[in-house]
DNA sequence: TCGAAGTATGCGAACGTTTGCATCGTAGCC
DNA sequence: GGCTACGATGCAAACGTTCGCATACTTCGA
């Protein structure tokens, strides 16, 4: 293994110098660092990240902790993530916590220590968890709390638009399918939506509650939508939008005949399958990146308090809304 | 921040004895031994990492390398060997190497140092990757080479699955879509698709070359597979066969009245599309679990040479295959 | 020509842990 | 009862880096 007493005897400096030539390459004069840079690449010298990490107390390293990799909305974030950390530079570890409240804060409790900062993507337990952080510094998405940076969504502008979008079609009730109850997410969209409502005397919103965020949830909220009288749907994701059609079709229901539905987030099931969904979409790499780019802001202490604004989010027309039935199907009410 | 040093004077020992009652409780006596691990539960010890790196020279971190983590058969993966990897007390580094195999040669010299062991899936540049890695152990995940340990799925017995499902429902003319020419997996289903077609002295196969791994993949190829006159085809991956359903839908062809489709993975996708299809599933998460175990056993060198079997492979049947047309309906020949 | 100021480099300690070796005490054996 | 042997614990070095401080050398002004 290649070290600094390697290089710095090869180039004929002390070690003192190798390290700042190639740490702080402004404080060695430039014949010595070109020196001890070419001796460097040479001898195939990697710096002992351990040693360095225990010595300067920076590790290098980001940590982020998703609920669940296997979630194509986490996957992207994750791999945008991970490319900029890559670019600046620093290594990501990853957790899935299995939408585990638990798993989460103790993961936390064990990435702090070694790495510079974490990110908390949808955090299941915010108050622990943000409590086990220590003083790592860390930045929140999906999440508000306490004093901590978050990266989020625009979700007012995006209900509006899709709002805007099923009146302009001809809807006037409108459902909404939750997701969990603990998501701070879902809490916003939900708002979002109510908000949007307000602004038209003519829409009318019909909140259902917290379903689970995959496919079956969609598939257990389908009847109730279908009966609420709603012409048009909005779902917490578009997993749930995949159920709800699912289910609606099984029941010889066609979307968007008989029902309109917009999807969130556009990962990429929305365009699988059929119809493809009308969603809203979310830059996802690009919560990933922005994550990691205010985090790396917060750890280099070039820590401007700004928060960023909410990410943009653009309403996606697909083949999922149309006008409502010219005369609404006879319905039981439930 | 608690260290050894705090712990050891509460506890009324020597550093050394704490780090032994920690790390080799067995060289220590009952009772000091629970005297230091109270101690260092109540003081909130954690030890730190960097350096016990630095003085053992294991990382307690484990590196897996990706092409893409937005793939759901990678994010499985992932997905399955982080869980394992935490079971097993070691963090888990991912790079996900956007399918580059100049990033994927960097991502493993770089985390190489860093790590007790590589996984590496399905890496494009096998050689070079391998040579970068030193002397860390790794484990190759859908690849075979070199005196490295792989783990593999039974295409072999997927594949014979596969066909004797085909041909059961009348078909004799199989194609198959294949993925990238440099993908070792692919090698292998179609060597495999061949072998089993062999077996039987009335079916064919159509091998159709190479096709990126995604949704457009199955697209490019799904004109050419019709005008093979195949009556059924199996594709190098579920992504593959979503294209190829969708671009046939796009010309009024039907799956699987018109062709039937099986695809290979059952990555979630598979079940989400419709028609659903009718895939060889392998238990995703288990790779990752099954590759960590492995290269665990590795690291601690209690390195059995021994080569873990393939993963079985099953045929999950959904709604993408059915008996041929009666009549094959008029084609063009290509 | 001398001193001050500044720049480039070297010296050596420190980071927190693990581990080979030394030491101490005690039990077992003859 | 003395000697051996072994188990439990302590001491101190070492891992490879960074960084405060010291030193040597250069440059400039008076």
């Amino acid at each position: 293994m290649v070290t600094v007493h390697d290089v710095a005897r090869v180039a004929g400096v002390s070690i003192s110098t190798v390290s700042r030539a190639l740490a702080t390459p402004e404080r060695v004069a430039a014949p010595t660092r070109e020196r001890v840079t070419t001796v460097a690449r040479e001898l195939g010298y990697r710096p002992n990240r351990a040693a360095s990490v225990l010595r300067a107390g920076r590790s290098g390293a980001l940590g982020l902790v998703v609920p669940d990799l296997a979630n194509p909305y986490f996957a992207s974030v994750a791999k945008g993530a991970q490319a900029r950390a890559r670019e600046h530079g620093l290594g990501l570890f990853v957790v899935d916590t299995d939408e585990d409240a638990d798993l989460e804060v103790d993961a936390v409790a064990g990435l702090a220590p070694q790495t510079d900062g974490l990110l908390l993507c949808s955090p299941r337990a915010v108050d622990r968890t943000v409590g086990a952080l220590g003083a790592r510094p860390a930045v929140l998405v999906n999440q508000e709390a306490d004093g901590l940076p978050s990266i989020v969504v625009d979700h007012r502008g995006g209900m509006l638009g899709a709002l805007e979008h099923l009146r302009a079609l001809g809807h006037r009730r409108v459902a909404y399918v939750g997701g969990p109850a603990s998501s701070w997410s879902d809490a916003r969209r939900r708002a979002a939506l109510h908000e949007a409502a307000a602004r038209f005397d003519d829409v009318e919103v019909v909140p259902l509650g917290a379903y689970r965020p995959q496919v079956e949830g969609g598939r257990s909220a389908a009847d109730l939508v279908y009966a609420s009288g709603a012409t048009a749907a909005v779902t917490f994701n578009d997993l749930v939008a995949v159920g709800l059609v699912e289910r609606l079709a099984a029941r010889g229901l066609d979307v968007p005949r008989d029902l309109s539905v917009v999807g969130c987030d556009d990962s990429y099931v929305a365009a699988l399958v059929s119809p493809p969904l009308t969603t809203l979409r979310t830059d996802l790499r690009n919560v990933g990146r922005t994550g990691v780019d205010r985090l790396v802001a917060l750890v280099g202490a070039r820590g401007d308090g700004s928060d960023v604004p909410p990410l943009a989010v653009e309403l996606v027309v697909r083949d999922s809304t149309a006008p409502p039935p010219a005369r609404p199907a006879a319905r039981p009410t439930v």
